[in-house]
DNA sequence: TCGTTCATTTCGAAG
DNA sequence: CTTCGAAGTGAACGA
């Protein structure tokens, strides 16, 4: 890894055109050829960037990083280099994460019960033709539920359960087949059309699903 | 700016739970606050991160990086400091963009003609209940016409446009309605999906709209 | 390779 | 302040 820190312009030409006029920059140019601009300030999201794989032709005082098969440019000016240190940083190990949507479709495949209703699970990832449904259960009465699962509820992820409604009632057999929309949060706008579409929405807490914190009931059982 | 290479370890704690094992990665803390965890590979994206603003103890092996007002906690473990420079940056400069879907908006709403038909613009952010239409027009037969503009048409951008006609519809003054879907490139499959809800597709040029180029058909003119 | 979906999405603007 | 939609979204996964 190249950490440069340098006075410089750079321009982006790709999907759309970018210029940054000239100042201080901290340049980042990876083992695997991506390269980041990053300012003081504003975390996270590179100024300008380009994503592996590259090829990167360095002039000097101007370096040119090109995406392979793309027409994508971006063009380095180098004014005053400040700092110009290379690290090699060997071995890597990957992120372990705990707390995603597939930990929540796994937490409620294992309890679909806390949906709020006597619900057994048939099958996760039930296959439709416009892909899979995160769960399909059969409530008390013997009827189909289809839930999708998202850590955030929004208005596409009812589109989204709507369209597989459409298909799963197709089958006679399914006609009736109802639907509920789990997530950690729910926009208010997504509940109003999840409702007038018959779709029923829950918010879980993940914590409390694995039994680490008690329901928020108790707060006003006192 | 402070960089640090060092051998780490790395834990988040807030909207989920991640660790990373102990391993050289490059740290950056910025002016603002934000601290970034990026490795030597895999661009663009940091391992971990917070964004501004943040409070960040140094207790000189430990950093630990927490969110106001929030419980998000970043805490890196320090086993090892391979380099720890520091810079003033100094003033920035903004990014400047150009072909964004502001652009395309504003050169279309100039000439809608463009479109493949004579249209007359009538207002552009056309607002309904559920969001603003890009640009609202009439035909020459004095027809209504609203226009949903994207940098990519994809299949949600179908979606999109066809929940605003069942709006604009509803008003029996504008109940013969139609859409079209303006993008510098439509997916195959939102064609398909646009033209059975008899949403006609117009791909657009930004260089051409400006003039900056000619129309592709120039090339078989010879 | 392409298409689809998720993301600690981030980011910005508008109400 | 929330809410909404765009992004050079990026990145992972499956067909």
């Amino acid at each position: 890894m190249r950490l440069l820190v340098a006075r410089c312009e750079v321009r982006y030409s790709g999907r759309l055109n970018a210029v940054l006029p000239e100042a201080v920059r901290l340049l980042i140019l990876k083992a695997d050829g991506s390269v980041l601009v990053h300012d003081d300030a504003g975390g996270f999201k590179p100024l300008n960037w380009m994503t592996a794989p590259t090829v990167v032709e360095d002039e000097g005082d101007r370096l040119v990083v090109r995406k392979a098969k793309t027409e994508d440019v971006l063009e380095i000016r180098l004014a005053e280099v400040l700092s110009d240190i290379v690290h090699d940083m060997g071995e890597s190990a990957a992120l372990q994460k705990d707390g995603v949507e597939r930990d929540l479709q796994l937490e409620l495949a294992a309890a679909p019960a806390t949906l709020g209703e006597e619900l057994t699970l048939v099958k996760r990832e039930w296959p439709t033709e416009i892909g899979p449904v995160d769960l399909m259960c059969k409530d008390a009465a013997g009827e189909w539920v289809a839930v999708e699962i998202k850590r955030i509820g929004t208005i596409d992820a009812v589109e989204q359960l709507t369209r597989y409604l459409a298909f799963i009632r197709e089958d006679p057999a399914k006609a009736g087949c109802r639907g509920i929309l789990a997530a950690q949060a729910i926009k208010p706008q997504a509940v109003a059309l999840a409702e007038s579409r018959g779709i029923r929405c829950v918010e879980v807490d993940l914590a409390v699903l694995r039994g680490e914190r008690e329901p928020d009931l108790t707060l006003f059982a006192a």
